[in-house]
DNA sequence: ACATTAAGTGATT
DNA sequence: AATCACTTAATGT
């Protein structure tokens, strides 16, 4: 196990911190559809994504739910950053896409490591603009394009990130994601079966070309 | 065979 | 694009 985290670690930080991290880190697994965090949590560490795709959602007080990106293998959540700085609450959910793999790092940690560690200050800054990125795209598709386009992105960035051309998942699911009803998506995909670009089938679509 | 859940559709706002 | 009201289809028991 520790020969793994190595290896995974190995082309982007040093030695010594590779040593730490596996020394202190604390490996979690999720499976599909587990939270791993809610919106209201209190977040004291900070997540490396080891294995799997989460899903990252925003919600206001009503329930409303958006989705704003999916994290990959590692990658780890941007939000975090913002909330160890303050002692907000968590401000976003985050649900396993598929069965992921985690390791868990306390916040002290990361204070420290930020001092310490040259690799470690790169990996967070760059990970952090790559979130910005991510979010002012998000921002944009939802001010900006209509559903139409806001589900063709969907389905782009979801086979994308599962690397997959066959999305096991309900019309309802989707409307969920994108915060519509699940007629409005029954009907674009009606719409996008019929241009030849999926194939629908009960539980399941297959996207042929975007 | 029956109940449950997912998906399709016309009409209305 | 949302909602309603209903139909049809797939799937589990």
């Amino acid at each position: 196990m520790k020969e793994k985290l190595k290896d995974f670690f190995a082309h982007q930080f040093e030695e010594e911190l590779i040593d730490e991290i596996v020394e202190v880190g604390e490996i979690k697994f999720y499976r599909e559809g587990e939270h791993l965090m809610s919106v209201g949590d209190k977040i004291d560490f900070f997540p490396f994504l080891l294995r799997g795709v989460f899903k990252i959602l925003s919600e206001d007080d009503k329930g409303n739910e958006v989705i704003m990106y999916f994290l990959e293998r590692g990658d780890t959540c941007a939000c975090v950053f913002i909330n160890s700085l303050s002692t907000e609450k968590s401000c976003i959910r985050a649900v396993a896409e598929i069965d992921s793999e985690v390791i868990l790092i306390k916040l002290n940690q990361f204070d420290k490591w930020m001092v310490k560690y040259k690799s470690f200050r790169d990996y967070v800054l760059e990970s952090y603009n790559l979130r910005l990125k991510e979010m002012i795209e998000a921002i944009d598709t939802l001010a900006f394009k209509k559903m139409d386009q806001r589900l063709l992105k969907y389905l782009h960035d979801r086979i994308q990130v599962l690397r997959v051309t066959t999305l096991n998942t309900t019309h309802q699911e989707i409307a969920y994601d994108l915060n519509t009803s699940r007629v409005v998506i029954s009907r674009l995909l009606k719409q996008l079966e019929n241009e030849g670009k999926i194939i629908l089938k009960r539980n399941r679509i297959e996207i042929l070309n975007l």
